[in-house]
DNA sequence: ATGAAAGCGCTAACAG
DNA sequence: CTGTTAGCGCTTTCAT
């Protein structure tokens, strides 16, 4: 383990103070009109010491860590693992590295880990929050710390958010079956009617049905706990099924439920679509090639992670951004393939 | 931004000296003797304060940071997300943060991302390596870093690793083929031999090839660059098609290769496994429910996340153990689906 | 059993 | 233009 060089070492050995190393290492040397000449020699001693700044030092004296926490559901799930691998791109090109979370939809778990990263002083928080009140948030904002929501937003918040238009993806699936004549539809959504996203797309499912003088009853509703997804699902369409009473169609608000569903229809051996049709809200590259191919909402996840990072950054660079950025909303497309199509 | 209190602040309100508060909060108040007494006034003025050490001032001081990188080759590959996410659980549990990093297969990437990582004083590094050498990995075993190589590994190389039967994993799948009567086999792989698990699949495949008195000829070894992955399998796939050579089956080494096989072929409307069979190294949820579903190698992956973890765990906690701890190989199983059975 | 004080490596006032 | 100096908050000898 070689012993690391310091700044104080450089200095030594350049015969100047730590003052003029710090300040041309980080770039300042032209700020304090500090000589070319003698900028040469440091930069040349330093490299010729194979001096390595100490990060962590650094970062105590700054309160910076060019480190920025990103929080999720789930990282396994591909929706937040190819956000999550978009930021991380993003943010190696601008020096930062990328702390991950994954919450498990624990709003505990999220708080802490909220906390966890601030205590690390990380520079700034993207966040896909399971939590039923803003309150971290505006927590964040009162003590300045830079975040950006994805995914889920709040109302009333000043914090920016990142979402795609829910309401309308889930109209346009609406519309896709209703215009196909089916009116018996279930909808399968995460417990949790607080988080935007379910909120959103089951409302504009709903909407899209009363504009057709349709809803949906209670009994047509799954919701699932996080912990019991299959479980809830399997029992629910079994019991559809024994009952006689499958649905002419089911809406699953997410690409896992999606999955799920066709998995539970299969093993019942429910033949998609012509008994029952399913869609579902964010495409997967393999829903294209599954027996029947899904129809499903697609998310433009790489803009998401791109928005997400740049709000970030703007918040890092300059502070006083900080509560007044908008919020970005991102179209969706709908992806019709067999799973729905009756006609 | 309310300010933060610190130790000494603590200290000041209790009339004591810092050091009583540190050994306390850092539970080594009984190893030093400390009153039970003395110590239960700090932990109760510590909290009614509400003191929050700083993280990075401790960091600094002890080269402690209670964080471990991961660094992986494409986090959005569900393998690797799926391993990310044991690996953050169990660092979760243990009070471990998880830097996450994507190398997309750049050695320099990668390098750059170990020296970061080190210079942040994480405590430990999970890796899956792109490189040619072992080299970055001698150079952290010297320095007393911690670390843990997984899916990937080196020959002689004294860190511990943790990775899969590739080799019999490859021979299953060529068995499989060479028992259903086919010969003609082709090998879809990511270029770059120096990658164990490619270099072991590939070899695993060719034993078994060999035990029957078989080989595979050069132009049936398609070898894709990382980034051009998509045009090779297409155009080799093309230009077999179209010069009616094509294979009697397929074998990709991983499941992205794998699923672009099966992406391709659907396109030239070959019929699987009629015409040509599939089967994979590395096994997704989805395959099962493809058309057709696809056989594959499956791999533990939980088990990899949770070996990788604890081997770096107990280095961590006991640094005398680096360089003597055993490398883990974990078995394989083979889910014969309907993309290779032909009989 | 407790305290004083040094110092980790760095940055940033402030002097000169 | 460059140097001196004072901490940031914490842990850790070493005294007492």
């Amino acid at each position: 383990m070689a012993k690391k060089v310091s700044i104080s070492d450089v200095a030594k050995s350049l015969g100047m103070s730590k003052t003029v190393v710090s300040l041309v290492i980080n770039g300042k040397g032209d700020l304090h009109r500090i000589n070319k000449d003698t900028q040469q020699r440091v930069l040349l001693k330093v490299t010729e010491m194979n001096y390595q700044p100490n990060v962590l030092a650094r970062g105590f004296r700054t309160g910076k860590t060019n480190t920025i926490g990103l929080i999720v559901t789930e990282i396994s799930n591909t929706f937040y693992s190819k956000v999550a691998s978009y930021i991380e791109e993003l943010a190696w090109q601008q020096n930062y590295s990328v702390v991950i979370c994954s919450t498990n939809e624990l709003v505990e778990k999220e708080k802490r880990q909220i906390k966890l990263l601030v205590d690390r002083k990380i520079d700034g928080i993207i966040i896909s929050s399971s939590q039923k009140t803003s309150d971290s948030f505006d927590h964040l904002l009162e003590e300045g710390i830079p975040h950006v929501l994805i995914d889920r937003s709040f109302e009333n918040s000043k914090s920016p958010s990142v979402s795609v238009d829910n309401f309308g993806g889930a109209r346009m699936a609406a519309r896709h079956l209703i215009t196909q004549g089916i009116t018996d539809i279930a909808l399968v959504a995460l417990k949790g009617e607080h988080v935007s996203t379910t909120r959103d797309r089951i409302a504009g499912f709903r909407s899209s049905l009363s504009d057709h003088n349709l809803s949906i009853p209670e009994s047509r509703i799954i919701h699932a706990k996080p912990r019991y997804i299959h479980d809830t699902i399997k029992n629910s369409l079994q019991s559809y099924y024994y009952q006689n009473k499958m649905p002419r169609a089911i809406f699953a608000i997410d690409n896992n439920l999606t999955f799920i569903c066709l998995e539970y229809l299969q093993k019942l051996s429910v033949k998609i679509p012509a008994e029952t049709a399913l869609i579902g809200f964010d495409d997967l590259q393999y829903f294209r090639y599954t027996d029947p191919s899904i129809s499903a909402i697609e998310q433009p996840v790489e803009k998401i992670g791109e928005a997400a990072f740049n709000l970030l950054l703007e918040q890092i660079k300059d502070n006083s951004l900080m509560g007044k950025q908008n919020s970005v909303l991102l179209p969706v497309d709908i992806n019709i393939r067999r799973s729905s199509k009756i006609i």
